[in-house]
Formats: structure tokens, C-alpha cells, sequence
RNA sequence: GGGCGAUUAGCUCAGUCGGUUAGAGCGCUUCUCUGAUAAGGAAGAGGUCCCAGGUUCGAAUCCUGGAUCGCCCA
């Protein structure tokens, strides 16, 4: 029988029952290969029976809020990763503010209204065009997309729980309410009383096929690079003049041919040179820009006749390519040469056909210039009955055709493809047409300044977006085109009577009053047969039939989200600003915008203070996630195989969320394996061996201290971090801390938890229990589990108050770096002089002094242990491992000496390395001469770098070396070979299945050598693998080889 | 065509104020350790810091120009 002591390890408690070995009991088992989506499934239900998420917010009533605004998603689709991606950034912060203390109310939001919805029920109803939207009837298609936004729903409230973003769904706003629009009426009511909201006719980007304009930040969104054909067309000068004979040829150019049928006159620019030419196969003399001819014609041939500026070329009239809209029509300067600024001579030929109800530089040409605005083009897109053989054909298909009889006509000089980035209708993809037509806007261009100043105000993640991307876009601020001639949308509450005179209905309320008429529902069709008399005149008043913007709703949220100010005005009060939202960086132009111009208007500012910005999210291959493509990530496939807390980590600490993410799943398990297996390991270990009775008192060691000191630092710097809504950082460095708590503490004291040592114990409970708070934001699933398993307290960890830091020390931290750093140079020194770690050593000699050494010694038995050597010595100088060289420090000597570097670099190379060395490491100085001056360096000035001698195995970085004595003698030689024994033994225990704890009765035999190593070890070996009997003269157990000597090893449960 | 951002090892990413020989993780090879861990440790292979100029004693870093990719806009 042998003592259950352990062998070594176990300082510090050398009285009382620290050594109970027998104590070793879980109490609370943990399964180290836990399945994560499983575990999250019962934190679920445990968080739903005991209604954590309500008391987290209810608990805080009274405090500071946090406010928080939720960007409204529209549930007419299923939710991606990327929704994923957004929910979780929301939630990381509002759980950390929660836990700081603020009372953070988190409302959810629908977004229900809007041409995306109309156009998905279009499809499912077999719709094409607004024409069969009435003829289905407004009442029941309203009715189809009312039910629509709120198809998924199940889907997107499973999916928020799945992923444990809390936020409060069943009171979440949605902005097709009747309260909801009551506000926005209200809203519109504001902006209109200050004037602000004008019908214009104005060019504007409009899809034929939704029959609507769109609103710039809508175009922005509808950008492909398409192949039009560009054309280059013949116009016969009608009269001699100027420069200009009759039957000259101006030559013009357009990339969109079909506006060659409503043209109404050509621009050029007055102030660049044109010429009068001939070229090959040109029957006529040509016109047009001097710079282009080559482009055009080539070099052969080609025979300029005159040059003049484009000046000379205004009031020139021409015989339009074709006849339908005439010259007459358009007034005096219908089909003639008009000046223009905006052309250039880059592209095509320098004079540009003119459409001018197409384009808003021909718009403002045209009307500049006197000439009626004629459109001939239908709200769905095709040619009026003006057009003759083109009436009733779309624009855009009649292209070919006008290709067709432009040359037939003589009047086609050639036609090229043309590639360019062309706007497409964001939701239908048709191309979309600039297009004059009336619609209703908001003067936001007249608030640049006050739109500026509210940006300033607001902190953006990246901060680059703030002066970047969202200050550009109001630098160049252009009105709001607000309405829409849609069905599903909150109605634009202006009224007009037959004399023209409008008003703007501020509320229900004020339509009762007027009309005497209660909307149940204030959409369409219900609102469009309320009428009331004219308050001006003795007319009739009818509601406009446009709708509004859906953007303009979302920008309401801030109080059409508690119906103010009709109610709740004291809350809206308290809710406004927002501190925190968090949207994708494509929001800058849509809900950003729209939150900064409502604010701006309505409040004279900004309605949130920090902005964090979300990247895009490709596939593996950097590709952008496309349904066609087939490469969409499914969110709960993600939460299946890893779980939730996985799903977060990775887009939490992979990198910076702006800069997008290239997913993949691969990456998500590695985060498992590196980060949440690594914790959990830590938090089962601590379960599996913490005794369940008390076994007495132990000393704190210096290796408490330090993993202590690490967690005050760590809890800062998450605290910082966090604070500046840096999630990366933060998560990093926990992840950090984890693998020295890990890695380091948990391995360097496995004796002492084997034993029971209870500052151990509670160092490592600390530890996990603060890990667990810091990390609930993070990964709410496995730190709550953790919280709950060590008894941190309360119903959960979301519930408990954010950690305060400890006192730091910064010297200790400092010293375990050292005494690391060496160990990792003495095992580098072990790899290269291939003597196994097995193998004790005599001694380790460290070159440290002062500050160094002290950190050494303060851990002089980890270096020991780690290294496995007998004794620790420490030499003040490299002499006796080596010489030193001189390096200078350029980063302290660069400033000093400038220009004169290599100089100086020089002279301390030609120092006496090691009597400089000396004298630096006793803190003197050293006097160097350079160009004729002397200069005292000091230890600062330069550093010392270790240059080995021979026959050392040394390793050495900088200053430091770290050298190990490889003599072997007999005594070392049977240490590494019990060690080996154990090691022998501790296999065929684990062969055998035993249970880390059984006893066992141990039979050993083979080679005499082995055998005598093992008696002389016997106490030890014993006491490794928890052998109560020894025997020695097995000749039947398994056949090991040590050395190439036989051991046989046979062991039972005793 | 313009604005913003990015480009660093096979992959994913750090890199502070311009400072000596540019780092980590993953993956790969070899060795090692193992009473929690699919873990840990050591060594190795792997780099035109996108390119070209410039500023500077010194540039991955600052400036100019260009390339490629992405986003946003004309």
C-alpha cells in the first residue's frame, strides 16, 4: 500500500486536508461534449418560465433609459443571415446596457406598407399592371396586402427567440395602424404648415410598369450595368446660316434611341470647338465636336472645312428624323441648335438630342429655352396616338424599330452597343424612364444646412460614413419626392377642391371634424370617398389619390411608434433621442436618411446619437448571397449544426461588421472548437473535480494573483470596448482571457484542484462567473448555462449587474509574461536540443536582472515545472552564455539625430559591445561621436541583442537568454523513466475505461532496467495512477516498449 | 465619369505615433505533452504588405498616380 499523497504540486498546503483526494465529486455533472443548439433549447425554456426577458427590462423601471429604436423589417419574406446579422448587433448592446443598469425598453416594428409588397401580391394575383390592380379593386388587393406583411411572421418571431434577440414583438408598432398614420398625418400636417411640401413637375425617375416615381434613394438601389445601343443620327440643317449651309448633316448621338421620336432640339456646348467636315461615304458635309472626329471617322479621309465654337451653331433649325410631334408644336425653337452647358465632348459627338419631357437636363433645357413640354409617352410606358405607327408601343421596345426606319430614312450614320450603368425599378427590375410628370415633394434641399448639422451631431461606426458617404448625400440634398400613384400605403392626406385649393388634414381627428366621417381604416379605398366642403370656396374637396413614400413612414417611427403626440406624449419625451440603432450600410439613403430628415424637420435635429453601421455578407467565394445563384446561407441550418451563441460569436469577433463578412459556416465551427468548446471544457473541469465538502484552507498563490489581475483588465477593456459599441474588440478579448484562464491557469494547477485546494476552486469560479457576465452579451445562451450551473445567483445572468474591475496589477501581469516568455524560450531551447520534456534537466540558467529576474523568481516554480528541470539560476550577464552585440533604437534615436542616423549607427557598432553592455545594464551611459560631437546614449538609446556562443544549447530573443545544462546522469535518467512508467500505466488505465478516479491494483515486469527505475520511483508512480498495490513480477500483461526496453503492464480496479 | 471603402502568408484577419528582422489563428510538415480539452507547447515551410513614383535618415503605415474588388451615386 502507498500513500494516495499526490506526488508533487502541492505547496502551500502542507497542513489540513487540502490532500483529500477522496473528495473528489461533481456536484452538478457537466458533459463536456454538450451539444450547444441543445443546451440553448432548455436556457430557452428556462428563460420563458421564469419571464427573464420582461424582468430584465421591468427590473431596471425608473432608471436611466437606454433607448433604443428598432428598424422595421417587412414580414412578407422569410428572414436571412443577414437579418441574423442585424439582430444580433442590436442585441449585444441593449443586453450590456440592461446589465449596466438602464432601463432599456425595446419595442419591436413592422414595416408594412410599399411598393415591394404591392408587387409580391401583384405576382401571387397574376396582376401586370395598375390597369388589372382596379379592375381587381383597390378594397380587395389592399386587403391581399395587408395579409401579406405578415406572412412570415411566425417565422421571423421563431427565429428572434432562436437567436435570443430580445425585443418586445407583441408590442411592436407597425405602420399600417390607424395610429401609426394618424401620426404621420400629423407629421405631414407640421412640414406642410411651414410650407415645405410643393406639387412639382419635375423630371423624375419613373417605372412604367409600377406606373410610379421613384424616390432617389430608391433609384440608388436599382443600378445595372446594361448594353443599350448608342446611335449616331443625321439631321439635315434646313437654312444657310452662320457657319452652316442647308443640307449640312449635325450629327447627334443618344444612348437612348427611342428619344429621337419626341425630339425637340439639339444642345450643344457654346463654349467648345466644332467643326464642319467630310468624311468617306458622308454624302453631305458633317457637324460636330472637333475633339470627336477622329472617335467618329477615323483619320483617312476626313477633311475639316471649318471650325468655330458652338456658339456660332445656336439658332441653327433643322428637319426633324421624324414627323410626328412638329416643329410648330414645340414653338419657336422647336428643332433648332440651343446652347447647354452640360454637354460634353467626351462621348458620342458632341451635339445631344434633346427629349424634353426626358431627362432633367432636357427638362431644364426645354423649359429654359421656351419650348412646350410634350409627352407622349403614357403612364404605362407606350407611345400615345401622337406617335403614329409607335402609338402603343413601350418605349423601350421601340428601339429596334426606330433603328430600322432611321435608316431606311437615310438618317442613321451607324448604331454601337453601348454599355453603361442604366437605373432599374429597385423591385421589378424594368429599366425605368426620367420622365416629366407632377408629383408631390418636400423641400429638403432648403434644410441642407440644419440636415448637416443634424448628421454632425450623431457618432457613426465606421466614423468614416459621417463626413463620407451619408455627407455627401446631404451636401447634395435634393427635395424628397414623396408621393406615390400606388394602392397599399399610407394615404397622403391632402385634399383639393375644383378651384385648386388644398388642404392638409392633420390628423383623424380632423377629418371627422370636416367631413364628419370616422375612419375606421385610413387607407385606400376607405379615405377616397371622404369628401368635405371647401373651406375657401363653395367647392367640393376630394382627397389627391397618391399615396406616401414608405421611407417617410419608417422616418416617423420615433413617435408614430407610441401615436404621438395624440398619446403617450410623455413617453415619446423620454424615448427621443434615440441613443443606439443599427442598420445595414445600405439604410444611409433609406431609413438613416429618412430618420435624419423627419427629425430635422419635425425637431430640429437628429432623432439618434450613435449609429452602427453593418456590412453585406457574401458566400465563401466573396460572391453576393442571390436566390438565382443558389448560394443563400439558411440562418437556422447555421443554428442547427452550432447553435445560436456560435452564430453570434462569429459575426461579433470575426471582424469589424462594416468592412462584410465572407461566410462561412466552417468559420462559425471554428469559433465552437476555439472559443465556446474551450470555455465549456474550463467550466466542466471546475465541475467535475470541486469537492462537494469542505477540505480546509489553502494559501492564495501568486498563480491566483495573476489570473485575478488578468480578469480586472480583461473586464475593463471589455468595459471600454463595449462602451464605444466595439463588439470586435471586446469579444476578442475575452476570448483572450479564456485561453490564459484556460491554457495556463487551469493547466499550471491541475495538482491543486486534484486536491481540493479551495482558493483554486475559487479563483476559477471568480473567473468563470465574470466571464459568464462579460460573455452574456456576446453568447447569452452558454453564459447564462454557466451562471446558472456555478450558482452565480438571481433567476440569470442577464439579470445581474454589469461586473465592476478589480484592481489591476500590472506588474504581476507584467511578471507572468516574463516568466512565459521564458518558459517558451527554455522549451524552444528543449526542441532544438531534442531531449524530450520528460527528461528532467539539472538546471535552467536565465540571463535576467533587476526588474526581470524578480518576475522570474516570482514564478521560479512554473518556469521549473514547465521546464522540468531540477533548479533555476539566474546569471546577471550574458558572458557566461554568450556576447552581446550593440543595436541602435531608431525609433528613440530617429527624432534625436534625423539625417545623421547612419552615422550614429555606425559609431555604436564600433562601441565595445560588451563593456558598453556593462555599462548600459547598470543604467550608465555611453558617449558616442558623431561628426565631431559627443552624445550620451543611454540604456534607452540602444539595445542589447545575445549572440551565442558554441556548445550552449541557448535559446535567446533580444537581451534574454535562456540556457539549458544537458548533462544526463543515472539519477535523471531513472526519473524520465518512472515518468515514462506512469505514462505507460495512465494509458492501459484508459484502455481499460476506468473512471479517472477508480483505484486500481498495478502488476508490472520486463527489462530489469525499467523495473529497477520503477521500484526506485515507486512512491511516485503510485501515487500518479492511483495504485494502492504494487507487484512486480508480471509476466503476462500487455507488452509496452520504453526505450526499447519491455515493460508489461497489467492493471485492475481495486 | 465621380464619391466612399477595401487589397498584408494557401484561408480568415491584426498591425498603435512612420522606427530595427511584418504578426496571430486555421490548414500543412516534424517533434512534444496529456487525470478537463477534437485541446496545449516547440520548430519548420509559407510574404513583391496590389503596382509605380514621391516625401523621409527610415514607409505596410504619409502624399500622388494607377490596377483590381465591393458599395453608393451620375
Amino acid at each position: 500500500m502507498v500513500s494516495l499523497q499526490r506526488g508533487s504540486g502541492t505547496r502551500g498546503c502542507a497542513q489540513g486536508g487540502c490532500h483529500n483526494a477522496l473528495a473528489l465529486m461533481a456536484r452538478r455533472p457537466v458533459d463536456p461534449n454538450q451539444s450547444f443548439p441543445a443546451l440553448e433549447e432548455q436556457v430557452l425554456a428556462r428563460w420563458l418560465e421564469r419571464d427573464v426577458f420582461p424582468e430584465s427590462v421591468r427590473m431596471r423601471e425608473g432608471a436611466d433609459e437606454f433607448v433604443f429604436y428598432e428598424g422595421p423589417p417587412t414580414a412578407n419574406g422569410r428572414p436571412g443571415t443577414h437579418h441574423v446579422l442585424g439582430r444580433v448587433f442590436k442585441d449585444i448592446f441593449l443586453r450590456y446596457k440592461t446589465m449596466r443598469g438602464f432601463h432599456v425598453a425595446r419595442k419591436g416594428g413592422w414595416d408594412t406598407h410599399g411598393l415591394p409588397v404591392e408587387i409580391q401580391v401583384e405576382k401571387a394575383l397574376g396582376l401586370t399592371s395598375k390597369t388589372d390592380i382596379e379592375a381587381y379593386g383597390i378594397e380587395a388587393f389592399n386587403q391581399r396586402c395587408r395579409a401579406s406583411v405578415f406572412e412570415y411572421l411566425e417565422d421571423w418571431t421563431a427565429l428572434t427567440q432562436r437567436i435570443g434577440f430580445w425585443v418586445d414583438l407583441d408590442d411592436a408598432y407597425r405602420t399600417l395602424d390607424p395610429t401609426y398614420i394618424d401620426s404621420v398625418w400629423w407629421a405631414l400636417r407640421q412640414i406642410w404648415d411651414k410650407g415645405l411640401i410643393y406639387e412639382g413637375h419635375k423630371v423624375v425617375p419613373y417605372c412604367p410598369r409600377c406606373g410610379t416615381a421613384l424616390a432617389s434613394h430608391e433609384v440608388a438601389q436599382g443600378y445595372r450595368d446594361v448594353t443599350d445601343q448608342s446611335v449616331y443620327v443625321r439631321l439635315a440643317v434646313k437654312a444657310d446660316g452662320g457657319p452652316l449651309l442647308t443640307g449640312d448633316e449635325l450629327l447627334i448621338w443618344t444612348t437612348l434611341p427611342w428619344t429621337v421620336l419626341p425630339n425637340a432640339a439639339v444642345a450643344v456646348n457654346p463654349e467648345i470647338a466644332y467643326v464642319r467636315a467630310t468624311a468617306p461615304g458622308e454624302p453631305r458635309p458633317v457637324v460636330l465636336a472637333e475633339a470627336l472626329l477622329e472617335h467618329v471617322f477615323g483619320s483617312d479621309g476626313v477633311e475639316v472645312l471649318d471650325r468655330f465654337p458652338g456658339s456660332a451653331l445656336e439658332g441653327a433649325a433643322y428637319t426633324p428624323a421624324f414627323p410626328y410631334i412638329t416643329t410648330q408644336e414645340y414653338g419657336a425653337r422647336g428643332h433648332t441648335v440651343i446652347g447647354a452647358g452640360f454637354v460634353s465632348a467626351d462621348d458620342g459627338t458632341g451635339l445631344v438630342g434633346t427629349a424634353i419631357a426626358f431627362g432633367e437636363d432636357d427638362y431644364k433645357l426645354g423649359t429654359d429655352a421656351g419650348l412646350a413640354v410634350i409627352n407622349p409617352v403614357l403612364p404605362d410606358g407606350t407611345f400615345d396616338a401622337r406617335m403614329g405607327p409607335y402609338a402603343g408601343i413601350d418605349v423601350r421596345a421601340a428601339d429596334a424599330k426606330v433603328l430600322e426606319d432611321l435608316g431606311s430614312r437615310g438618317r442613321l450614320l451607324r448604331a454601337t452597343p453601348y454599355e453603361h450603368s442604366f437605373p432599374h425599378c429597385w423591385r421589378c427590375g424594368t429599366p425605368l424612364i426620367y420622365y416629366a410628370k407632377p408629383s408631390w415633394y418636400i423641400q429638403t434641399s432648403r434644410m441642407r444646412k440644419e440636415l448637416l448639422a443634424a448628421n454632425e451631431a450623431i457618432e457613426w461606426y465606421p466614423p468614416h460614413i459621417k463626413r463620407g458617404r451619408m455627407g455627401d448625400w446631404l451636401e447634395n440634398n435634393v427635395d424628397w419626392a414623396l408621393s406615390r400613384e400606388r394602392y397599399w400605403g399610407t394615404p397622403l392626406p391632402v385634399w383639393r377642391c375644383e378651384e385648386g385649393h388644398t388642404h392638409c388634414v392633420g390628423s383623424l381627428d380632423e377629418l371627422e371634424e370636416l367631413s364628419g366621417v370616422r375612419l375606421a381604416d385610413p387607407h385606400r379605398p376607405y379615405v377616397d370617398d371622404v369628401g368635405f366642403p371647401c373651406p375657401r370656396c363653395a367647392g367640393r374637396m376630394q382627397r389627391v389619390p397618391e399615396v406616401i413614400d414608405v421611407w417617410f413612414d419608417s422616418g416617423c417611427m420615433p413617435f408614430a411608434q407610441v401615436h404621438a403626440p395624440f398619446e403617450h406624449g410623455e413617453r415619446f419625451e423620454r424615448m427621443f433621442p434615440a441613443d443606439f440603432v443599427c442598420e445595414a450600410l445600405d439604410q444611409t439613403r433609406g431609413w438613416f436618411y429618412s430618420l435624419i430628415a423627419v427629425g430635422t424637420l419635425l425637431f430640429g435635429r437628429a432623432p439618434m446619437e450613435h449609429v452602427v453601421c453593418l456590412g453585406l455578407i457574401l458566400d465563401e467565394r466573396g460572391l453576393k448571397m442571390s436566390k438565382s445563384k443558389g448560394n443563400i446561407v439558411v440562418p437556422w441550418e447555421v443554428i442547427d449544426r452550432f447553435g445560436a451563441d456560435a452564430f453570434r460569436w462569429y459575426f461579433l469577433t470575426s471582424k469589424q461588421p462594416w468592412d462584410g463578412y465572407r461566410f462561412s459556416e466552417e468559420a462559425v465551427g471554428e469559433g465552437v472548437r476555439l472559443f465556446l468548446k474551450q470555455l465549456w471544457n474550463t467550466y466542466a473541469f471546475l465541475q467535475t473535480y470541486e469537492p462537494s465538502e469542505d477540505v480546509g484552507t489553502c494559501e492564495q498563490t501568486e498563480l491566483d494573483r495573476w489570473i485575478l489581475a488578468r480578469l480586472s483588465g480583461t473586464t475593463a477593456e471589455v468595459t471600454a470596448r463595449l462602451d464605444d459599441y466595439d463588439a470586435t474588440f471586446a469579444g476578442r478579448a475575452i476570448a483572450g482571457f479564456v485561453d490564459d484562464l484556460s491554457n495556463w491557469y487551469v493547466r499550471r494547477n491541475r495538482r491543486r484542484f486534484w486536491s481540493g485546494d479551495p482558493h483554486a476552486f475559487e479563483t476559477l469560479r471568480t473567473c468563470l462567473l465574470s466571464v459568464a457576465q462579460l460573455l452574456a452579451p456576446f453568447t447569452p445562451f452558454v453564459a447564462d448555462e454557466i451562471w446558472e450551473g456555478l450558482e452565480g445567483g438571481g433567476l440569470s445572468v442577464h439579470l445581474s449587474d454589469w461586473p465592476q474591475p478589480g484592481e489591476r496589477d500590472e506588474a504581476l501581469e507584467l511578471a507572468m509574461a516574463t516568466a512565459r516568455d521564458t518558459v517558451r524560450m527554455g522549451l524552444g531551447a528543449r526542441g532544438a536540443s531534442k531531449i524530450k520534456l520528460r527528461q528532467p534537466l539539472h538546471e535552467v540558467v536565465v540571463v535576467a536582472a533587476g526588474r526581470e529576474r524578480a518576475a522570474i523568481e516570482r514564478f521560479s516554480e512554473v518556469v521549473r515545472e514547465e521546464l522540468n528541470v531540477k533548479a533555476l539560476r539566474f546569471v546577471a550577464g550574458a558572458e557566461e552564455l554568450g556576447s552581446y552585440a550593440l543595436k541602435a533604437n531608431y525609433r528613440a534615436l530617429g527624432p534625436r539625430f534625423g539625417k545623421r542616423m547612419p552615422q550614429v549607427v555606425a559609431a555604436i557598432e564600433a562601441l565595445d559591445a560588451q563593456h558598453a553592455a556593462v555599462v548600459l545594464r547598470d543604467g550608465g551611459s555611453v558617449g558616442v561621436n558623431v561628426e565631431g560631437h559627443e552624445h550620451e546614449l543611454t540604456g534607452d538609446d540602444v539595445s542589447l541583442q545575445m549572440q551565442p556562443l558554441d556548445g550552449y544549447q541557448v535559446e535567446r530573443e533580444g537581451a534574454h537568454a535562456v540556457a539549458l545544462d544537458l548533462t544526463i546522469d543515472a539519477e535523471l535518467r531513472a526519473e524520465m523513466l518512472g515518468r515514462e512508467i506512469v505514462r505507460a500505466v495512465q494509458g492501459a488505465r484508459k484502455d481499460a475505461g476506468f473512471d479517472v478516479s477508480d483505484r486500481i491494483a498495478l502488476e508490472l515486469g520486463g527489462d530489469p532496467v525499467l523495473i529497477a527505475a520503477a521500484r526506485r520511483h515507486e512512491a511516485y508512480i503510485a501515487a500518479e495512477v492511483l495504485a494502492i498495490s504494487v507487484a512486480w513480477d508480471n509476466t503476462s500483461g500487455t507488452v509496452l516498449h520504453i526505450e526499447g526496453m519491455e515493460l508489461r503492464v497489467s492493471v485492475t480496479r481495486a
